[in-house]
DNA sequence: CCTTGTGTTCTCCG
DNA sequence: CCGGAGAACACAAG
């Protein structure tokens, strides 16, 4: 589930808990989810012993992001890379004091119970317990043991920019735009021009800026390239500060824990009238990927 | 029961 | 190399 808005308030929702915390014991009970990455990737026992051998002892330096990844930096120059895919999450429960949950997928976070079956991952660290769950184990978590290691892996390369960085230029966009073959919905899920939208901020940038996603990515001008340009960011931005509009990322228990109300525009809302002309909303299948539009103002 | 859908990304074909 | 289909897996809902 999570796209950009969720894992960067997870980051930061991380950031507040974990940091500086040493890691006094680990446990892995999935070794497939620390053994690569990629959907062929099959499960290690030595990497199990390098991951648990390797963090134990250690403390939290800094919780960054890159894309939808989660990058840990643990002391000593050791490096953890988590990927939540679709309904991976981190949930942080403090020994003593108020209890702050956060995640990437609502269902769980309302069963409080921890560990349970989803739990594949827990570091006991010295505060709390910080545990990693994933119901369908898409996801994964990665260690590597030193900085040189993580950079010959070059887990990023195929990465496009960052959206909220200022390299994410309108010419750079226009550029890499009339490179591509594809649908503009197709080339921005493929996260190798801009990355950290997904299927929701897709559509929602795509209606905002009143482009059809069915659209060649190379036939759209120089004025819809703008439009789409600054619609992705400012949703984004506004999602990241409304705590990520899609789903619960980062808050206290005893906050309501059906507030998912989502800001969207169209996405999920096919059959209903469009917000702008009231129109009917249209769904479609664009790489197997549900797509809401509306069939009027979007051109 | 079976079918369909799910916020991601990698791999395999053509 | 490129683009699209299917796969990795586990559910919930209809």
């Amino acid at each position: 589930m999570p796209e950009l808005p969720e894992v960067e308030n997870l980051r930061s929702g991380l950031e507040k808990t974990i940091l500086n915390q040493g890691i006094l014991k680990v446990e892995v009970r999935k070794p497939k989810l620390v053994s690569g990455r990629g959907t062929l990737r099959t499960a290690s026992s030595k990497k199990v012993k390098e991951f648990i051998q390797g963090t134990t002892g250690e403390k939290f330096i800094a919780v960054e992001r890159r894309a939808k990844n989660l990058i840990f930096k643990l002391s000593h120059d050791k490096i953890l890379i988590a990927h939540l895919k679709m309904t991976g999450q981190f949930v942080y429960l403090p020994k003593t004091g108020k209890k702050s949950v956060m995640g990437g997928h609502p269902i769980e976070i309302s069963e409080t119970t921890l560990p349970n079956k989803h739990t594949h991952i827990t570091f006991h660290l010295q505060s709390g317990t910080l545990y990693f769950n994933d119901t369908r184990m898409f996801g994964y978590v990665l260690y590597y043991p030193s900085l040189e290691s993580f950079e010959k892996e070059n887990h990023f390369e195929k990465l496009g920019l960052e959206p909220l960085e200022k390299s994410f230029t309108v010419k750079y966009f226009t550029e890499s735009l009339k490179t591509k073959k594809s649908k503009i919905k197709s080339v921005l899920l493929s996260q190798d021009i801009v990355t950290g939208v997904g299927n929701i901020y897709a559509d929602e940038s795509l209606f905002e800026s009143g482009i059809l996603p069915t659209r060649n990515a190379s036939s759209l001008t120089k004025d819809e390239v703008e439009k789409l340009h600054s619609a992705i960011i400012r949703i984004l931005k506004q999602a990241i500060k409304a705590g990520g509009s899609s789903v619960a990322t980062y808050r206290l228990l005893d906050e309501s824990r059906g507030n998912y109300a989502r800001q969207h525009k169209v996405y999920g809302k096919a059959g209903l009238n469009c917000p702008r002309c009231h129109h009917p909303l249209q769904k479609i299948l664009i790489q197997t990927r549900t797509t809401v539009f509306c069939p009027r103002c979007q051109k």
